[in-house]
RNA sequence: GCGCCCAUAGCUCAGCUGGAUAGAGCAACGGUUUUCUAAACCGUCGGUCAGGGGUUCGAAUCCCUUUGGGCGUACCA
């Protein structure tokens, strides 16, 4: 049992025997000491003063006196405006440290026997990956990361969008302007080639739209006519009809792009269990029609089309097939929704997708539990918002868009440049000095874009956005090696449990408190789907860590001291790097 | 029009189920290296938590409302 939950038990036992009331145990609110007060963990009085029908500062002193004779941990307590603060033993944090934080296994749950689907990235195949992609990725491979310390079992799926009018229009410029250029022709990597193509269709159907505007046609109208949009048409027709030729083209260009994308994906360091694609799972959800029909979940219009009525849910009417018998985007999605259970049975899905698409998910999980799915209540949408750049809106067919492959690339340039005006890298191998920057650079990246709440908007500022000290990657991933050098100069390897301390400084105290909450802060993390919270509590410990660094020495201290210290730095650079490790941050012994 | 989301220091963000004088980082200014990595540490400056009501012993946090921004409201995905 905790600590805390044991001061909650006491509690509830000190105002029934004090007071004679019962008090529920959800109004016993602990918070941590704030910094200025002696002690680690503070009561709330006020709460309690209902039932005690005393002033805060007399009841306060009564639960203390109780607390105290009846929990041996609590060595000292004092009052101040209606908190009650309790010091809590050194000897208390000391057996934390030795028997719970410097277990190997210190913050990773055992299995809970959940089984969990983190769908994420799901890229359409036109066009390269870009910094929202990689927002989206990121988030995804990180809450997989957090699920699976929390002790779900975790599948990584993508869904690859990988038909449609979309693809036609890249293929269909490729065929018409492309003369045959290759990845292995051009030396570019094959998603940028195909992207290369989407971006020429856009150019050459709006000169086509341009033209015939000028003689004198709407521009809706020239919109829906221009040759080049009939002819993408055609080709999507030719696609469905499974024409040979039309499925060659599409396999080539696809097979280019996917080339690309494992490429990217591999520097992001993300990865996938299982893969979906659109291609086989748009002509899915059509026996789940039947089914809503058959159910009286969904209604037939005149015309044919089937709609469901949410009016009572204060939503719209929401059409789910069209007239003529095809799909829309909601039909598929709850085929494949069903065929995703079907595959893996989990008890929870997450959907990594982006906040503009909040309403159709709402829709989408309201239907299958109207259809009577029952796992339809562990579907949940990891909804996060847009990143902008100063300029505004990222837009792919405008070009105004920050490419993954180079951003990333500029990152480790930039993260060479900086190392290399440090000069910290006397000594190191080539090989080596070309990890480090690969990892200060993407650590830099992958924590900016963490460290922010999902759902809130990010501003990207290319030129000033990434820094490097501070509240960021590089600060965590530095304070790490710090520890590692500290210990290889003492040649510490393991921790030893009998050594002599009894009483602590205030900031091995702090350090010891703050280290001890690594598991609820991932038990948080994996509830709010948030690795922000992750990123935030990592800094929090690299920064005390530092403190402490700095003002109290480690190999100079006397022998039993040292062996403590190093056993705290020890304790602390085994958390920072499972907390990055979360955020898939990589961290280094030397930089 | 209707629905959802957001608004905290000059900038980028924290702030747990309401709790003590609202916290970091960056930027600006000033200090700290013969001592374990100065990508660090310490200090100064900086806020009517968008505005207005309400609930409460107590509100950045909950409710209502106004304003500003974003997204959605497609037989696109």
């Amino acid at each position: 049992m905790t600590l805390e939950k044991k001061i909650i038990d006491l509690t509830v036992k000190a105002v029934n025997e004090l007071y004679g009331a019962s008090l529920d145990q959800a109004s016993v609110t602990l918070q941590e000491t704030r910094k200025e007060f002696e002690g680690q963990i503070t009561v709330v009085t006020f709460p309690i003063v209902r039932f005690s029908k005393k002033s805060p500062e007399i009841t306060g002193q009564e639960i203390g006196e109780y607390l105290q004779t009846n929990l041996e941990e609590i060595v000292a307590f004092n009052i101040i405006k209606g908190f009650l603060n309790l010091t809590i033993s050194d000897e208390f944090w000391i057996t934390q440290l030795n028997h719970s934080i410097c277990k190997a296994d210190f913050g990773k749950f055992p299995s809970n026997g959940r089984k969990v689907m983190v769908e994420y990235s799901s890229p359409n195949t036109n066009k390269p990956l870009h910094l929202g992609h990689v927002r989206n990725n990121l988030l995804g491979f990180s809450v997989a990361e957090i699920l699976h310390a929390s002790g779900y079992e975790v599948v990584k799926a993508n869904l690859v969008n990988d038909r449609g009018i979309h693809i036609c229009k890249s293929m269909l410029a490729w065929q018409l302007f492309g003369n045959g250029e290759t990845p292995e022709s051009s030396g570019l990597k094959g998603d940028h080639l195909v992207g290369k193509y989407y971006v020429v269709f856009d150019k050459e159907y709006k000169k086509q739209i341009n033209d015939l505007v000028s003689q004198g046609v709407t521009e809706d109208e020239a919109k829906k006519t221009a040759p080049l949009i009939r002819q993408a048409q055609d080709m999507l027709l030719k696609w469905e009809a499974g024409d040979p030729d039309t499925i060659e083209l599409w396999k080539k260009m696809n097979g280019w792009v996917y080339t690309g994308f494992d490429e990217t994906y591999r520097k992001m360091g993300v990865d996938f269990d299982k893969y979906y694609y659109e291609s086989d799972t748009y002509i899915l959800g059509k026996d789940t029609i039947q089914e809503g029909l058959d159910k009286g979940v969904f209604f037939k219009k005149p015309d044919g089309s089937v709609w469901i009525d949410l009016t009572s849910d204060r939503l719209d009417e929401k059409l789910v097939l069209r007239a003529d018998g095809t799909s829309v985007y909601m039909t598929q999605d709850l085929g494949t929704a069903e065929l995703k259970h079907d595959d893996f049975q989990m008890d929870e899905s997450i959907y990594v997708v982006g906040n503009e698409q909040d309403y159709h998910f709402k829709v989408l999980f309201l239907i299958l539990d109207k259809l009577g799915k029952s796992w339809a209540k562990g579907l949940h949408h990891l909804s996060y918002g847009m990143v902008d750049l100063p300029s505004g809106k990222m837009k792919s067919r405008e070009g105004t868009v920050v490419d993954a492959d180079e951003l990333i690339d500029e990152m480790v340039e930039t993260a060479r440049q900086r190392t290399e005006e440090l000069g910290k890298v006397e000594g190191f191998s080539a090989e080596y000095k070309e990890e480090l920057y690969r990892m200060i650079g993407l650590g830099a990246l992958k924590y900016f874009l963490l460290k922010v709440e999902p759902k809130k908007r990010l501003l990207f500022d290319p030129q000033e956005s990434i820094d490097f000290q501070g509240n960021t990657g590089p600060f965590i991933q530095y304070t790490h090696a710090r520890i590692i050098s500290v210990l290889s100069k003492a040649s510490y390897s393991t921790a030893p449990t009998n050594e002599q301390r009894v009483s602590l400084t205030p900031l091995e105290r702090e350090l010891i408190v703050i280290q001890s909450k690594y598991p609820e802060i991932l038990k948080a993390a994996a509830e709010d789907y948030s690795p922000a919270l992750i990123a935030n509590y990592v800094f929090e410990l690299a920064k005390l860590y530092n403190k402490f660094y700095h003002e109290e020495p480690i190999l100079k201290a006397e022998e039993d001291v040292k062996q403590f210290r190093l056993k705290l730095s020890a304790a602390t650079a085994a958390i920072i790097k499972k907390g990055m490790g979360l955020l898939g941050i990589e961290v280094p012994d030397r930089m």
